[in-house]
Formats: C-alpha cells, structure tokens, sequence
DNA sequence: AGAGAACTTGACTGATTGGTCAAGTCTGGT
DNA sequence: ACCAGACTTGACCAATCAGTCAAGTTCTCT
C-alpha cells in the first residue's frame, strides 16, 4: 500500500480521495453562499458534477460534510499562527500574522465565511473546538503579547481586544467581500488594493501600539 | 385618526402595531439564530406567542418580514452616523463613531447578525440598498475623512479601509459574541471589559492616524 | 344593540429535500 | 476469464415547512 503516512483515516484509493476533494471543496462554497440550511446536498453535488447519491457514498451525512468544511478552515488559520512565534518582536510578528490573515482572507474566502456562519449561529458544532483548541491558542498568544508588554517593546493593551481585531478587520475581508465589492464599483480588490489595505491595516494597528510598520511581509 | 404622521404606510390599529412589533423582534432573533433558511415561520411564531397563521396575517410571506428586519438594522447603523457630522475634527467624530457602534453591538447583536448572514451570502435582497444608500454614505463619509486629512488633522490613509476597520471591530463583537462569550469563560462581557474594549478600540485606531484619543464618548 | 371590519386560529396542502436502496458498472489481482 | 470489492446512480420515501383557508371571535363606530 503506497498511500502517504495518514494517522487516523483508513487508506484511501486515487478515486475516494479525489472524490472527497471535489465534493468537500464544492461543499465549501455552497455552504458559504448559502449557509447551512439553505445548502441542498443537490446543489453540492451539482457544483461537484456528480450525483447526489454519490455524495451519501463517501460523506454519511450533510452534517458531517459540514463539520469538515469548517475543521478545515480552522486548522488553516491556526497555521497562519506560526508567523507569530518566529518573529522578533511584536513589530514583525504582527504585521506577518496580519498579512498571512489577509492573505487567507482572499484565498480562502468561502472557509471563513462558513466558519463566521458557524460561529453567529452559537456554534452548534463546534463548540467543542472552540472551548479547547481556540482557547489553548489564544491564551498562549495573549502571553506572548504580555510578554511584549512588559519587556516595554510596545504600548500596553489588552491583548485580547487586540486579537480581537485583528480578526475582526482581517476575516472582513472575506465575510463582507460582496458588500466591499460593491463599494468598489462591482469589481473584486485589485492586487494594488489588497496591498494597500494590507498596509493600511497593519500600519494603523502598529501605529496604534507605538510601533513602526514592520517589513512588507 | 390619531396615528403618528406615517408617510408612506397606512394608518395602523393599536393592535396591529403592538403585534408587527412583537413578530418583528421574535424574527430577528430567529434569522439571528438559525440565518434565513434555517428560521421557521412556526420558530418565530413561538417565540412571539402567537399562533403561525397570524404571522401570515400581519406579513405576507417570510421573505417580506426577513426584508423588514434586515432594512430596520441598516437604518439604526445609519443614524449612528451622525455622530460623525456633528464633530469637529476626526479625534471626536471617529471615537464617537467607534463608541457608538459598539453601542449598538452590544444592544442589537442580532440585527448585526441577520445583516452580517445577508451580505455573506451576497445580498440577495438589499442589494438596491448597498448600492444607494450604503454608497452614498460611505462616500460621504470619505469625503469627510479626505478634508481632514487634507486639513493636516489626521495621518493620510485610504480612508475607505479606515472605514472597513471601524465596521469589522465594532460589528465582530456582535456577530462573534458567541465567541468571545466562550472566550470568556463562557460569560457575556461585563460593563468593565466592554467599556475596556471600546477604548481600546479607540485607542489603537485613533493612535494609529496620529490622534490623540478622544473623550470618553 | 347591531353591523361591519379587524383580528384569530386549527387544519390542511403542495413542494422541497435529506437520506436510502437495489441494481448496476468498473477495476485490480490471480 | 473470473471474482470481490470499490464505486455509481436513478428512483423512491418520510419528514418538514411556507403558505392557505374558512370558520370563528373581538373590536369599533353609530
């Protein structure tokens, strides 16, 4: 058996595992644009070009098509973190956490926008991950910004208000693309927009916090 | 006839206008809670206290009380405008502003809400209204943030990303209350921290345009 | 008191949709 | 060639739900 090294999942063969991929990344987009309720599994397999009982082959439920559409996107945020820890001081660390944010905000538009779905509605599903892995994340996060604080690297705040935004801003760009398109005259950020909010963004919270603009990260 | 001057709707019974009151606020909690699809008719009537048929008396269809509650948030967001005009310059306009968005974050979480879910799903029905009404003021807004700049009385930034910034911030504590509700402990925040937060709040973004922050709103 | 309008409500209906199933087809190993 | 397991799919079913309706009850005005 060839398959790579895969933890907890049974070995899947070339069709199960281009299959779920299609189906899981037409999912993505149907609940997004539709929420959970008004996302049909018809619609889905439509946007993945199979029929709808193929969908019931590989995934048991429209619950638990869900539930790993919104895993998903979790666990890519959570990554975007490493660009934290690696950094200096609170200049670098953030203007890259706020980048990469912003970066997923327009790569992985239809993921946030399931998770912000998720979210609003109390987290029936998640709820778990929340109470454990976000917590786990954000409490050590706010201890790196404390640390920061006190070694006089930058204006003193509440580092939770301060993550706080920074989602906030950052996830705007993805939940509110529709609203900012069209204030934009109807058209998508150009990639001198996107830039330039970028620099916007970090350059306001890092003045905000007595710090200088980091690197163009 | 004594009803209030009513320009464009007819005269309306006591009755009637105690009972649109009480299915208008049952509907935008539900559409808050479930979003538009998920929301039942039956949800809202229990909510309400009334029996089903009734709502179908008062509304003619879920889609005309789902317009209603999502219009009577944009029109509440809109008046917090003028916190802006009224001003001299932008360190009390914009902490105004801020102060009072996050007001109204706290007291209509979910009209936020249903807001938030109808512009994610790409505004199906106010999309009139984000190209009018949601143009003009935010142009108008731009307008003003430009003479201050032009003024000398603040940073020169875009200010169209300034006013996404102050949107998101303010409307993330609303629309993720659920969040950082878990965040903490699982408890709303108390009056200390959301008085903390909107300073804070204030504090990075006027601090951040090279202002000094503005009274306590 | 009486008439007409406003309001109330339980029972019903047609359309939608998540999920099932049984009868297939395809593929790799021997 | 043949078999077993993986995969495919059209047809179907039971549950849910927006909206209707007709038979009421309660107001309001004279």
């Amino acid at each position: 058996m060839r398959s790579e090294l895969n933890i907890t999942e049974a070995p899947k063969t070339e069709i199960r595992a281009e299959n779920e991929r299609l189906i899981l990344n037409a999912a993505e987009a149907v609940f997004a644009e539709h929420g959970f309720r008004g996302a049909t599994m018809q619609m889905i397999a439509d946007r993945a070009g199979l029929p709808k009982a193929n969908l019931h082959y590989y995934f048991t439920s429209k619950e638990g098509l869900y539930r790993q559409v919104v895993e998903r996107i979790f666990f890519i945020w959570l990554e975007a973190a490493d660009a934290f820890e690696t950094s200096a001081g609170p200049a670098a660390g953030l203007s890259r956490y706020i980048a990469r944010k912003m970066e997923l905000s327009r790569t992985h538009r239809h993921g946030s926008k399931v998770w912000a779905n998720e979210v609003m509605q109390g987290a029936p599903l998640v709820q778990d991950t929340l109470e454990t892995a976000l917590r786990e994340w954000t409490d050590s996060r706010i201890s790196a910004i404390e640390g920061w604080i006190a070694a006089g690297q930058m204006r003193p705040v509440n580092p939770r208000w301060l993550l706080y935004m920074i989602w906030a801003t950052t996830q705007h760009y993805a939940d509110f693309a529709h609203q900012i398109e069209t204030l934009n005259g109807a058209r998508p950020l150009s990639d001198a927009q996107w830039a330039e909010a970028t620099r916007t963004v970090c350059g306001i919270i890092l003045g905000g916090l007595g710090l200088h603009a980091g690197p163009a990260a």
